[in-house]
DNA sequence: CGTTGACCTTCCCATGATGGCAAGGTCTAG
DNA sequence: CTAGACCTTGCCATCATGGGAAGGTCAACG
């Protein structure tokens, strides 16, 4: 299989191929004498493994480390469970603060009529009190 | 003021109040004859309201819109309301992904029981189906 | 056999918001 | 006068991804 190949059907662009072979998160795949890249089942395997995991939000770090994990049957599932459930307060983590922002937000938006005057609570509360000086 | 008594007063590093007037978010500051910027009243207010607007996820780019219509009088609140529900949208779009990410995970973790053996959902999960090839 | 179009290669640049570091100039208090 | 705190610019790094250019390769079709 040539890189476009491997891409459509794994749903990693060729583009982000040769990246996660740069930096070694997948390894070098054989070439052909023309140069081209050569995959097979496999790295179809593990791409899609890939993508999944960047579905789920994982970092390239953390699957470089589910990778590792994945490849080695002496791991202990403990391991795997708990990368996950380091993402998972990081994925919580990320999801307070942008429900704090957008409950701020919402609370500010809704006492803004949003008319044709000038008057905006939505600026003052930004500006944090008042209108602004002139500038 | 120097840069340094602004970023504190503002909660702005300097760094960042540099990259601001570099990117044509706020005016090019007076300078002493030694090169050192000088900053107003009117500046801290200007780099608080960012910084307001920052802690609320607004972009760098909606921020210019924002204070562009802080400082026109003529402004109608609507503009600020739109800018501020696009906004909101996009913060509800965000929290969508990461909430689908965070079920998702949950359910593969849960299934997971994390003890010393190898053998685990979460993997099994992301590789769509059985355990990988021998690598 | 030749051309065309789809594919591949590498390399460089861009994103967005921020931080870090280095080399050098300035200012202030002791 | 000097030490230390502050300022300047400039370059590089993050993180994951895309775009594009310049050039090589391959398969199919006439």
């Amino acid at each position: 299989m040539n890189i476009g190949a491997v891409a459509k059907a794994s749903g990693v662009s060729a583009k982000m191929i040769r990246h996660y072979e740069q930096i070694g998160l997948i390894g070098h795949s054989p070439r052909t004498e023309a140069g081209y890249r050569q995959y097979q089942e496999r790295d179809l395997h593990t791409l899609k493994f890939i993508r999944s995991a960047r579905d789920l939000g994982f970092s390239l770090d953390q699957i470089h480390q589910l990778l590792s994990l994945w490849y080695d049957e002496k791991r202990s599932s403990a391991e795997v469970k708990q990368l996950a459930e380091s993402h998972l307060s990081d994925l919580d983590e990320r999801i307070q603060a942008l429900s704090a922002m957008r409950d701020a937000l919402v609370r500010l938006s809704e006492s803004c009529c949003g008319d044709d005057r000038p008057d905006c609570p939505i600026l003052e509360g930004l500006a944090g009190h008042g209108p602004p000086d002139v500038y």
